[in-house]
RNA sequence: UGGGGUAUAGUGUAAUGGUAGCACAACUGACUCUGGAUCAGUUAGUCUAGGUCCGAAUCCUAGUACCCCAGCCA
């Protein structure tokens, strides 16, 4: 097969307006033709699928235009970040199918490139050291409407500010007691405007550079420094930044280096799931769910952990676009990129989810067939495989019912139907136990239907999955639904957050199921399809005494239509 | 009440003054040894009001709605 997980055999994305400035960029040598980008995250969480788009369209870009795409970490918070942060970034992008070559970068890397540069501004007479509280800062900084007023600390000399960032970065001062601010006009009607700050102090041991710093840069005088080091041509960030970038523009203006340019796209909403960094903590800490990788997230490791594949994944992030405006995505397109891959890719496997025992009565005692079965439709170099037939079956329960309503095609007193790949069954008798549930079926078979064909050209309404009892091999499965039962997991009652929209039936255990013999050996998050069920991985905590398999996704279910269409009547 | 953004079917996205197209969803039907897949079809849209123009989603004017900004987070 060939190398499915390299993005670079995708058929070209479609354009959207960032990959026309840059084609634009390209076609007038803005940037000497060079196409650079970085995908820049915090490692302070997880990766989720939000972070997809922006990893798709940073690495797309630079793929489309025969450029380049760097990782960067931009650890400039030691209080929030962490190396096992750094750790699951690194196996989620490289996961996706993205590749950075040699350039994985850390803004910790440059913190005394911007120190220099930091004292440069003040030489400059651009920065001071400010003796203001966080409190004072705020009050000093104005509202809305109102402009704020200067620090009374704004007209040091320059030697004593030297004298102060020094001692600063020296340690002499306690935390929060200075910091050293840009001086740009407090009256600015954007507040980022309002003498910022670009260093504050923090006696906190960092991931990378330990107890080297106690003073930390913060983003707006971080962000761009880096992207100027990298070179970078086109920094993509997200909207809440639009308001950052004319201080984006002003640092590396007053600094007089390289310059890239910002441009911001919407990031990704989807519905019923939530998808902040802060929020999907919550769900973490407060046990919502059992892991950033609990198969209910939408985390990259938690979604290569139900079994969504890469491919699927990029193209759900090529087909929904870049914008500048908040849009909500129908999960329900996530699925159909899903199901469009894995029916392409997966091997089909019969199973049974909720078993209901079929005895053959005109089977003979003791006789095992061995029948063949198609792995996979849609791929014929899939081959085939054996399946035991025998005299005891299980069936699913919800492929028969006693008294069978208008459009129940499957199997039920004196119906007819096919055993995929086998033989035509007909049911001769519903055995129940004294409360009257049905707890085993007798059948009997045609064998002139063997492998699924009447000579005789009878047509038969439905075709069912089955696993011969004696066989089959017994297996936990765990289904999976919406996180949440709204749409919008913030619309919530006042008083109340996102959590009161918990779904309760996300996470369904089956305890009692069965699988082909097939799948004795099978690797750790290795797909299939489960026929007429859905698609279903084998979930990390499978072993070769408890074979544990998650639901990616139902198949689509007509019959499950024509159910809810009865019932609401 | 300041500044910065944005509005196209239910959802998402094209059309860059010249027939409003595509995908998902929904609904029909065909086909089928998965009620899967596939194929064919249907429903449905330019935020509002004016204006310019032979012609406007696109240009102009005035409104309306929504998003972001008052962390020493990113």
């Amino acid at each position: 097969m060939a190398d499915s997980n390299n993005p670079k055999n995708e058929k070209e994305t479609r354009r959207d307006f960032i990959r026309d400035i840059v084609a634009e960029d390209c076609k007038t040598g803005k940037w000497q033709g060079r196409v650079h980008t970085r995908f820049p995250p915090e490692p302070n969480g997880y990766l989720h699928i939000g972070h997809a788009k922006s990893i798709c369209l940073n690495f797309g870009i630079a793929a489309d235009f025969n450029g380049k795409c760097n990782l960067r970490f931009d650890d400039t918070n030691p209080e929030k970040e962490e190396q096992e942060y750094v750790d699951s970034i690194i196996e989620d992008v490289k996961w996706l199918g993205w590749d950075w070559e040699d350039r994985l970068y850390f803004a910790s890397d440059y913190f005394d490139q911007m120190y220099e540069w930091a004292v440069d501004l003040v030489k400059k007479g651009k920065a001071f050291v400010c003796d203001l509280t966080a409190d004072e800062v705020t009050q000093y900084r104005g509202t809305l409407t109102q402009p704020g007023k200067n620090s009374p600390y704004r007209d040091r000399g320059i030697e004593e500010n030297l004298d102060l960032f020094t001692r600063m970065k020296n340690g002499e001062f306690p935390d929060g007691s200075k910091t050293l601010r840009a001086k740009i006009d407090m009256a600015h009607a954007n507040l980022n405007m309002r003498d910022p700050i670009m260093y504050r102090i923090l006696h906190a041991g960092h991931h990378r550079t330990g107890d080297k710093w106690c003073i930390y840069p913060t983003y707006d005088w971080a962000h761009g420094l880096e992207d100027s080091i990298e070179q970078i041509t086109h920094s993509i960030c997200t909207l809440e930044f639009e308001n950052h970038r004319p201080l984006y523009d002003w640092y590396l203006d007053a600094l007089g280096i390289y310059h890239p340019r910002q441009i911001e796209f919407a990031r990704l909403n989807l519905t019923y799931t939530v998808m902040s960094k802060r929020k999907l903590l919550k769900l973490v800490q407060d046990g919502f769910v059992k892991g950033w990788n609990d198969p209910r997230m939408p985390t990259l490791s938690g979604m290569r952990r139900r079994g969504y594949s890469p491919e699927a994944i990029r193209s759900f992030c090529a087909i929904i676009g870049v914008n500048k405006f908040n849009s909500t995505i129908d999960m329900a397109l996530l699925e159909h990129c899903l199901r469009e891959d894995l029916n392409k890719t997966s091997h089909r496997v019969m199973a049974v989810l909720k078993p209901l025992k079929v005895v053959v009565d005109n089977y003979p005692q003791g006789q095992v067939e061995q029948l063949d079965a198609i792995n996979n439709p849609e791929d014929p170099s899939a081959g085939t495989r054996k399946v035991p037939f025998g005299r005891e079956l299980y069936i699913e329960q919800d492929d028969f019912m006693e008294n069978p309503p208008a459009k129940f095609y499957r199997l039920s007193p004196g119906r007819e139907v096919r055993l995929r790949y086998a033989y035509f069954i007909k049911c001769v008798n519903a055995v129940k136990d004294s409360s009257g549930n049905i707890v085993q079926l007798h059948c009997t078979y045609d064998p002139a239907t063997k492998g699924g064909d009447a000579p005789d050209g009878r047509k038969v309404k439905s075709t069912i999955h089955w696993l011969s009892a004696p066989n089959a091999l017994s297996a936990e499965v765990r289904l999976y639904n919406n996180l949440f039962t709204k749409e919008n997991p913030d619309d919530a009652p006042e008083g109340k957050d996102f959590t009161t929209n918990l779904n309760p039936k996300s996470l369904e255990v089956l305890t009692n199921c069965f699988v082909e013999p097939t799948l004795k050996d099978v690797k750790l998050l290795s797909r299939y399809q489960f026929e007429r069920l859905g698609y279903f991985c084998v979930d990390s905590d499978s072993t070769k005494d408890k074979l544990v398999f998650n639901r990616t996704v139902t198949l689509r279910d007509e019959w499950a239509k024509i159910q809810k269409q009865q019932t609401q009547r």
